[in-house]
DNA sequence: TGTAATTTTGAACATTGTTCAACAAACAAA
DNA sequence: TTTGTTTGTTGAACAATGTTCAAAATTACA
């Protein structure tokens, strides 16, 4: 019986591996059913005795790419002291990570999930995951009264409207058309966010 | 040539209706060839003696809604003295306008364009419509000293970026999930722009 | 080794958008 | 009015998508 488990876990693993490779290097727009099983070496039917459907599956990818940017947002800002420019630089890395793969923003906030209702525990983790990276600095800032403690639940909706917005505009929208005035703009919303 | 061309103009003018009914009622989800030309009264073939492609037409539906979402708008402030207030107001119509039609905010902001690049212009309008909205009261507010100058472009980002991610985590992810606590967010993030 | 259970799959289906040869209607020329 | 041409319309077919299922292949085990 666990055997069974084991190696019922492993061709699940298959089919997210191949679903993770399709979504980082060519996006969400050749994420189908017969791409997936190709890579995972199944037939496209294989893939319904793991998987309820393939949003399903695609979903599942949600967990280990949040680990994924985690990871990169910490070693790209831990040397840094905590304070406001730790939050500043975490929401950067944030950024980058997405802009450097725009097909896991499209997974995380564009993609329709077919049940909204049953995936929510999921759009929730999506939707808190900014501010879960900056908790700690929040603290911190809070604690050692850097920020208004008033303010600062309405700051935090804020910076994570403000950056959901503008990543959504510019990878979805091409808006604006330039790299360097889209990353101008998040460098002005985070400099007046935490200004005064 | 004259009443060749009138000819043709009414009959894309069916097939737009058809889709904008179809958006305004149970949104993009229905939204397909089979289903707008039924309602146009025409075989989906003829759709493509008039439009490149049902991309094509949907987005010639943008236009038309923000002339009916203006006209809302104005209707709705249309007794409000100018200031700050009134660029609240404004915004807060332009929100339940899409609340109010999620179908049109999914056309307006998430549906995908085979070619964005050919569509650039229509996205500029779209990106740049609550501008537009606000934009006598913006200036009236700064010719009477009402908004520091030196911030209001990035106000106008602020309060663009801000909605834009509220009503797109609302609408699209069901996030918050109700609606008063959603209104809830849209007011405090207005009140905190305008503060100080 | 033979049989039962499990896993995998090819083939089919439904639903999309799109194309095109053929049909119908409108129009022009005789 | 008849005939031929141009224009408008469409059914049928195609490709790409997700999904299902009976049958084939594989594995487990008595």
């Amino acid at each position: 019986m666990k055997n069974k488990e084991i190696q019922e876990e492993r061709v699940r693993s298959y089919f997210i591996d191949a679903t993770k490779e399709l979504l980082k290097g060519e996006g969400l727009k050749v994420v189908n059913v017969r791409n997936i099983a190709d890579r995972a070496g199944y037939s496209s039917a294989t893939l319904y005795t793991y998987f309820k459907d393939v949003k399903d599956l695609i979903f599942e990818c949600v967990k280990d790419f949040q680990e994924e940017c985690t990871e990169y947002v910490i070693v790209d800002t831990k040397s840094l002291p905590s304070g406001v420019a730790k939050i500043k630089a975490i929401t950067k890395a944030y950024v980058k990570y997405f802009i450097q793969y725009p097909g896991i923003f499209e997974l995380f906030f564009i993609e329709k999930t077919r049940d909204i209702a049953h995936k929510q525990p999921t759009i929730e983790l999506i939707y808190t995951f900014l501010d879960r990276l900056c908790a700690e600095e929040w603290s911190y800032c809070l604690e050692n009264q850097l920020i208004d403690s008033e303010k600062s639940e309405i700051m935090k909706n804020q910076l994570r409207y403000v950056i959901i917005g503008l990543l959504f505009l510019y990878i979805n929208r091409r808006h604006p058309s330039e790299y360097k005035e889209f990353n101008r703009l998040v460098n002005e919303q985070l400099d007046n966010l935490f200004a005064e």
